[in-house]
DNA sequence: CTTTTCAGG
DNA sequence: CCTGAAAAG
């Protein structure tokens, strides 16, 4: 099973870059994007349901604002909109897809880069999303894959310039105790879990100042499996080269018959 | 003296469609633009003050929004920013360079198609904008040259569609009325003096449906001169072919010699 | 720097 | 259909 997450940063602004040509290549099992950044009007996703994909939409209340979609090629037994809170809701960062052999839960959790204010509605929503999970854990929605943007990150391996970016948002000493926490609750980081300590591997790059060209990146788009299914990940990757969007898609592969 | 009226739809837009160069080939001796839409930070006209142009402009409070401003290669005598009514001077719509032979009036005037209110505004300024420039003939600035987009024009060879627009801000019939009464204060629409009743000669045309492509156009960009300057009009013109705006330049020479 | 909306035309 | 601002990232 071939999951990809990617944070399209507007999806028919990757769309108009080709994205459909790409997915129609790589031809994904599933499909999480994030910041699909829907208008007031429904968006056209006739490009990828056109190749057999089948399409779930979590929007936000606000016009061109976030929101998530899954796209899957097997139908799913079962799709969850939301987590319930409507102060999240309405943004639209949460949509689970169930299937039989592992539930994938699409995020797209808040950038605290605008401000302090939304930096502190990013640390409330960090430690809901770690109380909501549990409650999915505890409730046999299982084995998780937790497919997204996670807008933090755990190591100084995790971005190219780990010294100045201490109190960054996405790098706060509390987001990074909060992403031990996280994984600590039984979660797996499958990129890191395939390649081990390696530096230099991003999944996201400021469009300012040519980051990209240099690799002054980020890697804060993440796909945590439980830990049950660490041993059947296959491949794990940041799809540096593929550009429709600032961040770039990250995948893992899991052989369920490993 | 070579005279033109340019309504821009954006000073940075039309630089950056080449509109220096086009100045450069054409020289001429005033460029009275209108909608510079100058932003927060002052506007970089360079590009035409390289050229041998002084620059003067008039800007809106609202950044990005209306603004005339007038070039000359020769440095005017006085220059009067606004017309000293703050409703109209807040949005950067008066603009007069006095030289030896006569006073160039740059306005921009209100477009009523955004709405009633708009409307009603726009003909409160026709009403003002005719007494005041009573006072300035009164006051012996003349002879004038009242250059600018109008946002109205008088005939029914003045547009390509008349009987449908009967009622349509810039050509109804209040606006109609005070385009004669406007000329009879004692003014001369060149292109129509130099041309006589031509159909099919257009100074704007709406973006949409392809319009300009198919000349369903408007002329409301317009070089009224006092009639005293009426038999020194040596040419006068709607440039069509000019593209960096919805508006094409218009044009007038005057031979203070003849 | 880029995406989207929005006002304004 | 365009421009430019503004919010958000």
């Amino acid at each position: 099973m071939n999951i990809i997450s990617y944070n399209l940063n507007g999806l028919r602004s990757a769309l108009s870059k080709g994205l459909a040509d790409w997915v129609a290549q790589v031809r994904p099992d599933v499909l999480c994007v994030q910041e699909i950044k829907a208008g007031r009007e429904p968006l056209d996703v006739s490009a990828l349901t056109d190749l057999g994909y089948h399409a779930y939409l979590h929007t936000a209340q606000k016009p061109g604002y976030s929101g998530v979609a899954t796209f899957s090629l097997e139908k799913p037994l079962a799709v969850v909109e939301g987590c319930g809170q409507s102060c999240y809701d309405d943004e639209g960062r949460v949509l689970r897809l169930d299937f039989a052999h592992c539930s994938v839960l699409n995020t797209y959790m808040p950038s605290g880069t605008s401000g302090p204010e939304r930096q502190a509605f990013k640390v409330e929503w960090l430690h809901f999303f770690r109380r909501y999970v549990r409650e999915l854990q505890a409730a046999g929605v299982a084995p998780l894959v937790i497919a997204g943007d996670y807008n933090c990150c755990q190591t100084e391996l995790d971005l190219r310039n780990p010294k100045t970016n201490q109190n960054s948002p996405g790098f706060t000493p509390e987001e990074r105790q909060w992403f031990r926490d996280f994984l600590a609750d039984g979660f797996t980081d499958s990129f890191r879990h395939h390649h081990g300590p390696v530096p230099d591997r991003y999944s996201w790059w400021t469009y300012r100042a040519g980051a990209r060209a240099r690799n002054v990146g980020w890697r804060i788009d993440h796909l945590l499996v439980d830990n049950a299914l660490a041993p059947h990940i296959r491949h794990a990757d940041m799809l540096h080269d593929v550009v429709h969007s600032d961040h770039c898609p990250v995948q893992v592969e899991l052989d369920f018959n490993a």
